[in-house]
DNA sequence: ATTTGCAATCGAACCGGTTCGATGGAACAA
DNA sequence: TTGTTCCATCGAACCGGTTCGATTGCAAAT
C-alpha cells in the first residue's frame, strides 16, 4: 500500500501539497493537483488511510449504533437503512448490545468516543447524570432512537407512544369493551410509561374508571406477558381484551390464550403495539399499532448524517435539535370482536 | 483525555518504558511498574487510544462482518453473538450490508481491511478469484459463514445444506408424495446449489424421476416464490407437494396457497428450510428444517476470537482450517398430508 | 523602484501510541 | 581487574495522515 509520501515524491512536491490536493483542491494550482493525481494512479494510491486521518484529524468515519438488543428485528431495519446511508458517504457503521444493562452501554459509549465516532444512534436503557453530561461533553452529534431522554437535549426519532396505546384503547372502547387488561413494559422506560399513560388518560376521557388491577408489567418479554395474561383471565372478574405494549408480549398474550384453550376473539379481544416479520399470517390476525419502521430508519439515517457534515462543516452543536415524531398506523385484524352492553 | 505522555512525565519515566509496562509489564522492574500504574491514576489516564494503538500496530480492535441482508433475523442473531463475544474481549463490530451486490462486498472489504480489522465474518454473496486472492493476501483471519465458496482455503461455519432439503425431501416420499415441487433459490449461490443437490439425489436414490418442469429458480424471494407456486399448482399435473429452500419462500408459498383458495395441506403439501421467528405461531404450522442458529452464532463468534488470538500470537495462518457444519433439524408441523398411492 | 497582497507551496510539529537498537549499570565468571 | 551477560530503561524512528505558520515568487498598487 502506498502512501501519501509516495504519491509526494513521485509528484515532486511536497506531503502537505498532496494533502491539500485531495482535501481542499482549490488551493492547489490546476497544473500541479494534475501532476499529484498522475503520481497518485502511478504508484497506486487508493485513498488517505482512515486509521491515519482519523489520528491526526480527530474523527472518524465510523458511525456508532448502541442498542439493548440488536438481533431485534426492529433494530434491524434500523440498522440496514443506516448502513446504506452510510455506505454511500463512505462512513462504516459499528454497533454495539447494551443488553439492556446500564454499566455496559457507559462502557460502549466510551469505548466508541475513542474511536472518535462522527456520530452516534443510541437507544439509551438507563443514563445517569453523569452519561447524559459526558454525551454532551463530546463534540459528537447524537440521536436517541426510540427511545426518549427528558433532559437530554439532542435530536430524538420516534413514535407517537401514547397516541398508540390510545388508538387501541379508543378502538376497544369503542366496540364496546369496558374492563381491558393492560400488559406494560418495563417500569421506567420512556416508551412502555408513554404507552401507559395514553392508555390510562383515554380511559379518563371516555368516563371509565381505571382498575389497577387491570395494568400490569409484563417486563416487556414474552415470559412475563404469557405469566401476567393467564393471571388477568383467571380473574373473578376478567378483562374483555387484553392491550399488550408490545410484539413480543402480544403474542405471548395469543399463545396463553390458546393454551387456555379460549378463543381470540370469541372469549377474549386482543390488541398490540408493534408487529413482528409476517405477523399477519398468524390467525387471527392481530389488531396492531404499527410504527413506520422504514420511515423511521430513514429519516434516522438522514439526520444523522446531516448532523455530521453540519459539525464537518464547522458550526457549532447549536440548539436547532428536532423530535421526529411519527404516529403509530392501525392495522385493523380479526382479534377483537364487539361486545354487547350488558 | 491524558496520554501516555502525561504518564510518562508523571512517573519520571520514558514513553517507552510506560508502553512496555502496559504491553509486557514483566520487561519492567515491580517498582517501575508501580511507579507508573500510581502515576496513570494519578493523570487519570484511561486506556491506549484505539486509534493511535492501530496506526502504530497495524491492528484495530475491531471485527467486520460483511453480509447480503443485514437486516435478516438470521443475521441478526449472528450479530447479537458475535457482539458480545467480542465486546467482552473488548473488541468492536462493524457491519456492512452488501446487498448482495458484488461491487459493494469488494468495496466493504477493501475499507474494512484498510481500518485494519483484526478478524472478519463474511457470508459472501459473489467473489472473483481477484477478491479471493486479496482475502488470502491479508494477514486478517476471516470466517466464511453459511456461504461457503470453493477454492478459498479458510474456515467455515455453516449447514448441512443437502441434509437439509434431502430430510425434507424424504419426509415428503415417505408419506406417498411422489411428485414435488421445488422452489430453488439464487443461482450459482452455494447453498442454493446444495440445497437442489440434495433434492435430486435423494429423488434419485428413491428411484423416483427428477421432472425438470417441477425444479424451479425462485430466487430466494418472496415475489419470486410466489409467482412460481402459482404456476407450479396451475400445471395439468400439479405437484402434491412443496418443498421451499427458504424462510421467505415457504411464507410466500403458503400465501399463494391461501390466495389460490386451496388447502394446506389438504390440497397441497408444504415443507420448508428454515423458519422466522415466531412462525410456529402461523396455521398450518409448517413442516421444516431449522438450523441451530444460536449454536452456530456462538461457534463462529468463537472460531473468529480463536483465530485473532492465535494471529495475535504470532503463529502464522498455517492450513488447519476447519469446516464446522451443524446438522439441520426437523420441525415437524400440520403442513404435510400422506398419500394415498393411486 | 518599492511596497503590498495574494496564491502556491513547503517544512515542521502534531495526533498517541509501538518497537527496535542503544546505553548504562549490576552481577558474575575468568 | 577486566570482560561478558543480562536486565531495566531510554531515545528515536515510525505508522500515515492534517494543519499551521513561514517562505517564495509574481502581479498589482503606490
Amino acid at each position: 500500500m502506498s502512501t501519501i509520501r509516495d504519491v509526494a515524491r513521485q509528484a515532486g512536491v511536497s506531503v502537505s501539497t498532496v494533502s491539500l490536493a485531495f482535501n481542499t483542491p482549490e488551493r492547489v494550482s490546476s497544473e500541479t493537483r494534475k501532476r499529484i493525481a498522475q503520481a497518485a494512479a502511478e504508484v497506486d494510491y487508493q485513498s488517505p488511510d482512515p486509521v491515519a486521518q482519523t489520528l491526526s484529524s480527530g474523527r472518524s468515519q465510523l458511525i456508532g449504533m448502541v442498542q439493548a438488543d440488536i438481533s431485534n428485528a426492529f433494530f434491524g431495519k434500523l440498522l440496514r437503512e443506516v448502513e446504506l446511508h452510510a455506505h454511500a458517504r463512505g462512513y462504516l457503521v459499528i454497533v454495539s448490545d447494551s443488553n439492556a444493562e446500564f454499566e455496559r452501554e457507559e462502557k460502549i459509549l466510551r469505548h466508541l468516543a475513542s474511536m472518535r465516532v462522527a456520530g452516534m444512534i443510541v437507544s439509551p436503557c438507563g443514563l445517569n447524570e453523569a452519561e447524559t453530561a459526558h454525551l454532551h461533553d463530546l463534540k459528537t452529534p447524537f440521536i436517541l432512537f426510540d427511545q426518549k431522554h427528558e433532559g437530554l437535549s439532542c435530536d430524538f426519532v420516534g413514535t407517537d407512544n401514547q397516541l398508540a396505546s390510545a388508538t387501541l384503547t379508543e378502538h376497544l372502547i369503542q366496540l364496546g369493551h369496558r374492563r381491558i387488561g393492560f400488559l406494560g413494559g418495563v417500569e421506567g422506560l420512556y416508551t412502555a410509561s408513554e404507552r401507559e399513560q395514553g392508555f390510562v388518560k383515554t380511559l379518563q376521557a371516555s368516563g371509565l374508571e381505571t382498575d389497577s388491577e387491570l395494568i400490569v408489567d409484563a417486563r416487556y418479554t414474552y415470559e412475563g406477558s404469557y405469566a401476567q395474561t393467564r393471571r388477568l383471565l383467571a380473574l373473578e372478574n376478567p378483562p374483555t381484551a387484553l392491550l399488550a405494549c408490545s410484539n413480543v408480549m402480544s403474542l405471548a398474550a395469543l399463545q396463553a390464550i390458546r393454551d387456555l384453550g379460549l378463543d381470540c376473539p370469541g372469549d377474549i379481544s386482543l390488541t398490540g403495539i408493534d408487529d413482528v416479520p409476517w405477523m399477519h399470517m398468524i390467525s387471527p390476525q392481530i389488531t396492531v399499532v404499527v410504527q413506520p419502521v422504514e420511515a423511521m430508519a430513514q429519516a434516522t439515517a438522514r439526520l444523522i448524517l446531516q448532523r455530521i457534515e453540519q459539525r464537518q462543516s464547522g458550526s457549532e452543536p447549536g440548539t436547532d435539535f428536532t423530535d421526529t415524531i411519527f404516529p403509530p398506523i392501525l392495522q385493523l385484524g380479526q382479534s377483537v370482536a364487539q361486545i354487547t352492553r350488558t
